[in-house]
DNA sequence: AACTCGGGGAA
DNA sequence: TTCCCAGAGTT
């Protein structure tokens, strides 16, 4: 079956907008009935597109079970469920433990509990009827943006965008978007873009084959450029680009290290030390340090000293704890007392007694300024 | 804006 | 291994 001609009628009316109004930016959308033509013969056929009207309910449950999740993944999983709680009322008399149990392995649970508690509240209190709103929509928990715009574009026909990890990559090819997919701005453009591009005629399912789309042919790795019907309205491809759009960049995992920190007073002047010249916080001074933590930690910084030529006692207890982020590393300094100071200091340049009223005239290593503060 | 939340398939 | 998936809630 064709679910095209159902909500579409045929790729006539895409550009049913007013070409009248100036003051909005105008793009290329010249791809759209293109689009709309290859769904028509490619879309995939999925348990929750059945049937000539789409049911809300189904559409809201597949929705749900979709968010990161793979379409393969899903299908075992809702046509289970569909026969354990083939309606609202089902799932809404149903005790949390069971709907629990039907969606054991699909992860992310809270997406359970929360479609859960949303169909109660529908029954509850909006008569039993999904709302068509997307602003109503976002109201029901597990509901956010892309769901609520899914919901209403392919349940109501309602002209609105439902931007996913697809549509994001998708349009970051289209447009020859560079910048970070994953930032706030970028998802804000893109969704702009959909409002902008969207046809009246069938908004639901351009929206849905925007996905397949971007499941079947504009995928994320090596994109099936040769073939694609949409390749000569591509500005990545134009730029030669296709194959490093979209750009996602993810916060990545920053190391943590532990660094013990070693406070020696001295006739009120600080024992301090001044970084290399080149490298992290180059030429900048900071309290005696090693790496480490604990007893490891404290070891370090007792020998470092002895090869200065003093000889330290360190306290037991750590007075301060402090983070600081890098952009590359984080550091935890672990900051303890010296309770005695024997020797006398090697004649060096990096290594200086300064009395604590100058602390502010010395260059500071960021995270040890912080420890001055404490202090 | 960054973390957390699961699990599986693909490169 | 790493990436990515029809994201949302929390902090």
């Amino acid at each position: 079956m064709n679910m095209l001609l159902l909500y579409c009628g045929i790729f006539s009316a895409v550009r049913g907008k007013d070409k009248d109004m100036s003051d909005v930016k105008r793009v290329d959308d010249t791809w759209v009935p293109l689009l709309l033509q290859w769904f028509s013969v490619h879309c995939r056929e999925l348990p929750w597109r059945g049937g000539t009207r789409r049911d809300p309910y189904k559409v809201w449950v597949s929705e749900i079970m979709l968010q990161q999740t793979k379409v393969e993944a899903v299908r075992p999983y809702y046509e289970s469920w569909m026969e354990r709680f083939p309606d609202m009322e089902t799932l809404a008399a149903a005790s949390a433990d069971e709907v629990l149990r039907q969606w054991q392995g699909l992860g992310y649970y809270s997406r359970a509990r929360n479609l859960h508690q949303a169909v109660q509240e529908v029954v509850a209190s909006y008569d039993g009827k999904v709302p068509s709103d997307t602003a109503e929509l976002v109201k029901l928990k597990g509901v956010g943006a892309y769901t609520a715009g899914a919901i209403a574009s392919i349940a109501y026909g309602r002209r609105v965008a439902a931007v996913d990890g697809n549509v994001l990559r998708v349009f970051a090819r289209l447009y020859n978007i560079e910048e970070n997919i994953l930032s706030g701005a970028v998802k804000k453009e893109i969704t702009d873009l959909v409002d902008n591009v969207m046809p009246a005629a069938c908004p639901g399912a351009f929206n849905e084959a925007l996905m397949d789309f971007g499941a079947q042919v504009c995928v994320p790795r090596q994109p099936h450029c040769e073939g694609c019907p949409l390749s000569s309205h591509c500005l990545a491809r134009a730029a030669g680009k296709e194959a490093v759009l979209p750009l996602r960049l993810t916060k990545k995992n920053i190391p943590t290290e532990d660094i013990t920190v070693v406070v020696c007073t001295r006739q009120r002047k600080w024992l301090l030390h001044r970084r290399p010249e080149k490298g992290l916080l180059a030429s900048m001074w900071e309290f005696p340090n090693a790496g480490g933590a604990g007893a490891e930690g404290i070891g370090a910084v007792t020998k470092l000293l002895q090869s200065v030529g003093l000889s330290v006692v360190v306290g037991a207890a750590e007075i301060a704890a402090v983070k600081h982020v890098f952009s590359h590393k984080i550091w935890r300094l672990h900051v303890y007392r010296a309770k005695a100071v024997h020797g006398h200091l090697q004649a060096k340049e990096d290594w200086q007694w300064l009395p604590v009223t100058a602390y502010t005239e010395v260059p500071w290593a960021g995270p040890h300024g912080k420890i001055t503060a404490v202090l």
